[in-house]
DNA sequence: CGTAGGCATCGACAACAATCAATGTTACCG
DNA sequence: CGGTAACATTGATTGTTGTCGATGCCTACG
């Protein structure tokens, strides 16, 4: 009969654990969930796409054609198209075609989401 | 006299909006606040980065050594270095060196100021 | 129909970033 | 001191990404 007999099964596991490590006091996030989350992220990280999203929220309707985009951001039109792409296919942004003009607009809460999702690791 | 007369000057102005631009509810982001944003995502944009931090924050004392994310992470141990040099930068953690170990801890609110920010685009 | 305008896609290129092996630096220990 | 252990830095490589010109597609309009 030793002491550990007396001490709950993860204080016997941290016994392997390196001298300079500390208990933890819950799980870090999972592989996958980190795969995820740095998808959106990477989504967002570019200011351009930031602007782009500003622009869109901004807007009374909540909806920005791609001329409303090509107006504030100097970048040509073929690179605000790739990056109303990526935000589209990240989530936050829904396409609309009515006519010759293409409306985006956020979908809602998916900013928060990320946002809570952040604050939460 | 004309009817502009009686309309608001912001319409006024929207008179030179292409014809598919809707009026502005308010301001959206400016160039630089954009670009700091970005700055700050693309630390967080990095699955490895992400676990790093989730790491850091699930201790117990809210700190980590090289040792605790070798272990957890099927990375080499200059990438991991690499990986805590861009969250140090980047203004999320901040490094403690005593004797032979390097103590990582997240600088307080510092990820829930991003999760803000971005819920407020 | 033919033409023009709004937008998407393609292809190419340059800049950037993630990774690792090798090496350097610093502190501890015998 | 010499050796070892923990971590940082360097250099090289490879994959990714932002950007644009050229082109294609679709819709409206005369």
């Amino acid at each position: 009969m030793t002491i550990a007999h007396f001490l709950p099964l993860t204080d016997i596991s941290q016994a392997d654990a390196a001298a300079c490590s500390s208990p933890l006091a819950r799980e870090a996030i999972a592989a996958e969930r980190a795969d995820a989350l740095a998808h959106s992220l990477k989504a967002l990280a570019d200011p351009a796409r930031l602007r782009i999203l500003s622009i869109v929220s901004a807007h009374a309707d909540q909806e920005a054609c791609v001329c409303d985009l090509t107006d504030q951001l100097t970048l040509s039109q073929p690179t605000i198209s790739h990056h109303l792409k990526v935000l589209v296919e990240a989530g936050f942004l829904i396409r609309a075609k009515r006519g010759t003009w293409s409306y985006y607009s956020l979908v809602p809460g998916s900013l928060t989401a990320v946002g809570a999702v952040l604050a939460a690791i």
